[in-house]
DNA sequence: CATGAATGAGTTTTCATTCAT
DNA sequence: TATGAATGAAAACTCATTCAT
């Protein structure tokens, strides 16, 4: 159920990283489950195993643990997204394709997800958590704008198009967290048909 | 720029109301600028120029006022948008037309709005509250089911149009909220027909 | 044993003074015998008789109770020093009154003035409380300097002979305090005139 | 700048002996600017080069550790001063001597002096700390008593002369340190005069 | 009714000390 | 022998709630 991390440091750091690894974890699940400000440190520290202390010898403060977790997630996703990106191609198909791998880290990281969404603009969030943000959005924007130009998007507002289908898409993600949906492929390749239509150039 | 609230009972508990509205005008902004649990209570207080014991004079607990003020602004925004609903018509005129009611109420009420979506599935929501929720959506589920039926819209589980409209118009009003698109009539319109296209049944 | 502190506001804030009063006294007592750092808030708290959140209610912070508690004391020393005071007559009659004015603070004041000494120039004083020691400080050797052209003291750096004369009282109340000494007149006296030495102009 | 210490153990073990004086001296300058409390135990041993763990393969506890510097400097000083110690001649020029050898050390160590008079009395001194200095002190007051006897110091307490001496120099070393004088062979002397008149007997 | 001073349980964070390596 | 990561007890401080006025 809690989204498996995989190691990152491999040879001596092994207990360093186990311990790491494991209050990013803790974290991540009260975060998701009880929000920010209603987990305490030491809940966190319980359910990773590890004394009270120990946490503030890996990250300097309860906030530094939110936004360490906060880019580690959205740089997951990034990457994830990125991995098996194919620039040509039909624009219809690229923008499947995007959709279905959105829905499969959803699938595969439920809870990494959904704290990408809820601590989205917290005021805990620092400004380097701000910028790596606005650094993904400016790159889908841009991603946008250059389709539009190649007449395969619908024109206007770049931001307009990637508000619509980036909602979308958190909408379908909350109701299958909430299980009033299920990610089968079926459900996920229809909501991506209808996503698709967003963005769609209007028909003659 | 807060939220005008109207009153609501009317005669002769004209101090009291006022009391209760202020707490609750006040408890809005500072819930949506500053979250739940990171605004105190003597803080809304003070906002709302009362003393910190009268707010337990209205509402039992900080829970309370959180939850009375969630059904106020859920129930707010269905009243807005069935006011003037017309069931009848095309499908597409009727669409536009609630999507630029939602559109009205953020413009509004954006507090109102940016608190609804703030709160949704926090776990201070009483069952209660959760009642509520599930009522609107279901109201909305069923909407969704008779146009398919009539063949307006696609086809396909109620629940995930909804996700994905819902989820669409939720993108569109953060973004407005976060500056990065202002809600004039011509996006909105545009968002609208956007969305449009989710549930347009396909063309053949 | 504690040193009794006046009231200072009277009529109706009575209550409010009684509390804030009791946390000083609280405070006091146990800086001074437990040391800053020593001492935790919860018990000046218990000690003062009151709730542990209550001394945030009078003071900011510890570090602003230490700060109020020390210009408290430091001003009340001066005060007490300035009240009597005749700036005619024989130097040494002047030196001699003030002396004992000084022992009289130390005999009704024990731990107040212990406390002066204590956390003089500790790190946790404030600007504020660094500048109220100076202006003091500036008053006395200003007044020896006056003497000095006069020719009623010994000539030098009147920060010298300041020096001096102060830490010989510390000394002397020091001792008094760890019941080396009993401060009874003649005591004092004969202190007095020692110290006097140390400024009355050489002999020819 | 910080007081050099010389090797205590000689021969063998200097590596050893090295740690230990690198522990004592890292604690000696923390302790005096950021005061006991205020010093972490790990703060020491990186200040010092060692691991936190090695403090206490040297000293029990914290508590130790302080105890042992205070036992050290305490003797430090007394070891200083009867050096050179010449019980013959006139006692004017004995005290001066005296004075001056004073002044020698807190020019040499101005920080292992600062530190005696901070932990003075400090309720982490062990029994064995007090009965160090308890001894020094009787030595001081022997010393005075003799003199008195021999009609070369002032009649009366020993303890009120030694309070008055010891005091004057601790505020002459205080202004030193706080860069309000600076301790040339001048000053030292004249304050060594103004010193003597405390307890040279009166004239007739 | 209304208040706001008072509170203690709960929060984040620090630190003296231990112990596996 | 030396280490420093780990810890839990304790620190400073906050806040939802109560209750005397």
């Amino acid at each position: 159920m809690s989204d498996a991390v995989p190691r990152t440091s491999a040879s001596k750091g092994r207990k360093v990283a186990d311990k790491r690894e494991a209050i990013l974890g803790a974290a991540l699940e009260l975060f998701v489950s009880r929000g920010f400000h209603g987990t305490a440190v030491p809940q966190i520290a319980k359910q990773a195993g590890v004394g009270a202390g120990t946490i503030y010898r890996y990250f300097e403060s309860k906030e530094a643990l939110v936004n360490a977790l906060y880019r580690e997630w959205k740089s997951r996703l990034a990457t994830h997204l990125l991995a098996e990106f194919v620039p040509t191609g039909d624009a219809r198909v690229q923008f499947l394709a995007m959709w279905r791998r959105m829905a499969d880290f959803v699938e595969q990281f439920p809870t990494g997800y959904a704290f990408i969404e809820l601590v989205h603009h917290a005021d805990y969030l620092d400004e380097e958590s701000g910028a790596v943000a606005e650094r993904y959005l400016q790159l889908a924007i841009a991603y946008i704008a250059t389709k539009q130009m190649q007449g395969e998007f619908r024109p206007g507002a770049p931001e307009l198009l990637w508000s619509l289908v980036e909602g979308a898409f958190m909408g379908l993600a909350r109701f299958a967290r909430e299980g009033r949906l299920e990610l089968t492929p079926e459900t996920v390749d229809a909501a991506g048909e209808s996503a698709w239509e967003i963005v769609r150039p209007p028909q003659p």
